[in-house]
RNA sequence: GCCCUCGUAGCCCAAUGGCAGAGGCAGAGGACUUAAAAUCCUCCAAGUGUGGGUUCGACCCCCACCGAGGGCACCA
């Protein structure tokens, strides 16, 4: 069977094929959506897609992805603005480095023949990409830029090297950060994580905790409420104290966190984190240690994985030694356990078990008191097995006594602080960035290190610290990086001391050069400077960011600290780098994300080559809010396909010519094309594609029925309706836009048409339905004018004989009245 | 366990607290055709997950519950 036969596009409609391959050379030509010329004076705005991995040629998602983000770039343009949509490539990563082990060949030709692949699919999409401006993350010009970065946080201590016990992927054989761990599954591969003792690089994050947490009120409202509900989770401030308890044998005394300052008279033992540091020292000595050595050892062998499982029986042992409650000073015994975290707060913690679920669960596996301190009027714990986490009054609590929970809490974080016993305190659940990777395909860390001088950073003039080739080097992952067996490479004189010395062999993240990439579009050619500022100054904040939800916190959260590090070193003027973000949801197929396990892969480019580019789009934005899932099984291709044709028939039905005065047409057919523009311009700033669409399609009856029963083809009306088609369809449908174009009489391109200027006395209708209702119920619809006022509307309803019967023997309580829409009438039947 | 979002015709989805239906898909009928396709026209359907509350008036705001999806999760 022929793709002619199979297309459902060959009935009575124009050629899509024919009409795809002539209009791409045209743009080529005239390139619409040329930004920054010199003398352009149009304001500007920023738009920008997430640019893809190079994996493999477009898919399903990328259209739907950039189907909407055309629509915002055109739109703009149509408004007259200088819009800058640029485009790049990710490129720098695992995919390309296994596929390059897999078939014995090197990332870098991989990567750049898929780079061609889909940006010839790009320009086939007619992606309205300015593409003077593209990079790729793994060319030297730009990954440069990238290392200089890392030597400016370098420089200024918020890149560092330390000993962790890091999250390890062993079947990629690398390091990973923590938010690149999903539910202990690596995000990539979905193996089980590990933990492994390792020296890396990080970056400091968390001292842009409270800032990240705090710059969200400027894009509350701009930003998708879920994004920032997953960065504010992920970040995880909680408030809460640090207190110092002694510890009986020990010199130096051990600070705990809590969040319930206000329960220290109900702490009844003491639990450290079993794979603490401190742990260890605690048991060394004591009858303990050898049951100690044996309970690690056991925790060790337990994955990630089972530490999920919360609700799995407590476990701990007694290390036989007493910590000293600094309230009360009462002795309490000190356990060791796996349900207290090494990495968060001090590692070590007060237990209450009467007030927290968690110590309630182990006290009663161990059998330690529960007292209970704060009487909230429910159940004992120590009967109930349930902690009484809420609000109350203190109890057996001293000086608290008879306080309630937030007084009580500012009481005793006041004396502590004052007796020098501590302070109130946050802590966050986040983690400083582990940025480095054991892997070739990325850009290596330009450090030197050096025996005397240490950590040593790669001179400025010897940047970019360049990749070396990959023929001769052994890719397959081993837990090190491939670098490292390039000896020529890896010994070098220390740019200090002049003395042998080594390069760091890890390369970075590829997450680095996703952070800081959209500074790079406006002055991408600059080959002597990461950015220039004037450019930076000119184009950024991003206006509009567009992609997938999937990196919600990862991308974004990484991307909002290192803007933040730039705007404190001077080096940008903002300090949030995304004014507003619009979250994709996902094409799926019946209900599930395609898959090829799953077998319900749909091809993009099966369903161009059946329906066309313009198809695919409108379907893309049609198909319903762009934040919700798309699913295939549920959109109409050829449904697209037909509205296409019946908008591109009327611009053949036109018998006006160009040019004539609109003044004189049709005025109901006048009044549907300037409401038309003026809701769809709404619709569309507003984000709600599909709806623009549909005020499109009502557009595209009311020509039709215009021309064909009501004022007919040649009334200036007519061809002002089908001219408003073109131009609202040329951001969504380019090809079926442009066409209608040239056969309305206009030169390419329809892109540069201009949004008309909406007439307010056309968005004023001639009259309207005001409805009349009797205790809420509507009882009568009045045709009234639009201007009416409330005084006649309400004149006018009482009049109504329908209405007067109505409310014959009633009294009337109220009456309110909304010109033009509405009259209620309250009434008291007694 | 905690947090967030969403429940509207057979389906996808619209409705600044003011007529529940804009648009589409599917379906039915008709016109045109030798016939079919295409095209054009007409028609069809839910009372908004459930139960309360606020209000003159609730799809919309508040509370509880049910259901779906998502995020975080032994974070003290």
């Amino acid at each position: 069977m022929s793709s002619e036969q199979t297309r459902d596009h060959v009935h009575e409609g124009y050629d899509v094929t024919y009409v795809q391959e002539k209009w791409l050379p045209v743009w080529d030509k005239i390139e619409p959506f040329k930004s920054g010329r010199p003398d352009d004076a149009r304001p500007k705005k920023y738009v920008l897609d997430m640019f893809p991995y190079p994996s493999g040629d477009l898919h399903m998602g990328h259209a739907e992805a950039y189907a909407l983000g055309d629509v915002i770039a055109r739109y703009w343009v149509q408004r007259g603005f200088n819009v800058m949509h640029p485009m790049g490539w990710d490129a720098f990563g695992l995919p390309a480095e296994n596929a390059a082990i897999k078939r014995k060949i090197d990332p870098a030709p991989w990567t750049y023949e898929n780079i061609a692949v889909q940006k010839a699919s790009m320009r086939r999409f007619a992606c309205s990409f300015d593409w003077d401006r593209t990079f790729n993350t793994c060319d030297p010009e730009f990954y440069r830029w990238n290392q200089w970065i890392f030597l400016q946080l370098f420089e200024r201590g918020l890149a560092y090297r330390k000993d962790s016990k890091v999250n390890w992927c062993p079947s990629c054989q690398t390091v990973l950060a923590n938010e690149q761990v999903v539910a202990g599954l690596c995000e990539r591969c979905d193996t089980p994580v590990t933990k492994k003792k390792l020296n890396q690089w990080y970056f400091k994050i968390t001292e842009y905790a409270d800032r990240l947490l705090a710059d969200m009120s400027q894009l509350e409202g701009k930003w998708p409420d879920k994004v920032l509900t997953m960065q504010r989770n992920w970040i995880g401030r909680s408030t809460g104290a640090n207190v110092t308890f002694k510890i009986e044998g020990r010199a130096e005394p051990v600070t705990i966190y809590t969040t319930r300052p206000d329960t220290l008279y109900g702490a009844t033992f003491f639990v450290v984190a079993a794979d603490s540091d401190l742990a260890a020292e605690l048991a060394q000595g004591t009858g303990a240690e050898k049951d100690f050595v044996t309970y690690l050892e056991g925790i060790k062998a337990a994955s990630d994985i089972d530490r999920l499982a919360t609700d799995r029986p407590k476990t701990g042992l007694f290390l036989q030694r007493y910590a000293i409650n600094p309230v009360n000073g009462e002795k309490l015994q000190i356990w060791a356990s796996d349900y207290v975290l090494a990495d968060y707060g001090t590692g070590a913690i007060m237990a209450v078990p009467a007030h927290d679920q968690r110590d309630l669960d182990f006290a009663r596996a161990m059998a330690l008191p529960v007292r209970v301190v704060v009487e909230t009027g429910e159940e004992d714990p120590n009967i109930s097995g349930i902690a009484t986490a809420g609000n109350g009054t203190l109890i057996n609590s001293g000086p608290l006594n008879g306080k309630e929970k937030e007084e009580a809490i500012a009481f005793i974080n006041a004396q502590l602080e004052r007796e020098g016993l501590g302070k109130a305190a946050d802590n966050y659940r986040l983690r400083d960035w582990l940025i480095s990777r054991q892997r070739y395909w990325g850009t290596p860390i330009p450090i030197i290190h050096c025996p005397s001088c240490g950590e040593v950073p790669v001179p400025q003039d010897q940047l970019p610290l360049i990749l070396p080739p990959a023929q001769g080097i052994d890719l397959k992952p081993k837990g090190t990086s491939p670098l490292g067996a390039l000896t020529d490479w890896v010994s070098v004189a220390c740019p200090n001391c002049g003395e042998p010395a080594k390069r760091d062999t890890d390369t970075m993240d590829t997450f680095v050069d996703s952070s800081w990439y959209f500074l790079r579009f406006p002055s991408s050619t600059d080959h002597s400077q990461a950015f220039n500022r004037k450019d930076i100054d000119t184009w950024l904040p991003v206006d509009q960011y567009v992609g997938g939800v999937t990196h919600a916190i990862l991308h974004l959260l990484y991307s909002r600290f290192l803007t933040k590090v730039l705007f404190d070193m001077g080096a940008v003027g903002f300090s949030e780098p995304f004014t507003r973000l619009l979250n994709q949801g996902m094409v799926v197929m019946d209900g599930s994300a395609m898959s090829k396990s799953r077998g319900n892969m749909v091809r993009l480019s099966d369903e161009l080559e059946r329906h066309g580019v313009d198809a695919i789009r409108l379907s893309m934005v049609f198909a319903g809010p762009p934040e919700d899932d798309v699913d295939w099984a549920d959109v109409s291709p050829s449904g697209s396909v037909k509205f296409l044709n019946r908008a591109w028939r009327l611009s053949g039905d036109i018998t006006s010519v160009v040019g004539v005065e609109y003044s004189m047409g049709d005025i109901s057919l006048r009044k549907a094309t300037h409401k038309a523009f003026n809701d769809a311009a709404f619709a569309i700033e507003s984000l709600r594609f599909n709806v623009a669409i549909a005020r499109i399609m009502e557009l595209v009856n009311a020509a039709r029925k215009a021309i064909d029963s009501g004022c007919g083809p040649a009334d200036p009306a007519a061809r002002e309706a089908v001219e408003a088609i073109a131009i609202m369809l040329s951001v969504v449908a380019p090809f079926t836009a442009e066409e209608m174009w040239e056969r309305l009489g206009h030169q390419p391109s329809v892109a540069l048409a201009g949004w008309p200027k909406v007439e307010p006395a056309l968005l004023v209708a001639d009259s309207v339905i005001a409805v009349v209702q009797i205790n809420g119920k509507i009882k009568e619809r009045l045709e009234v004018s639009p201007t009416i006022s409330d005084a006649e509307l309400e004149a006018a309803a009482l009049a109504h004989e329908g209405i007067a019967g109505a409310l014959a023997g009633a009294t009337i309580v109220k009456i309110i009245t909304r010109a033009p829409k509405i009259v209620n009438i309250v009434i008291n039947n007694e």
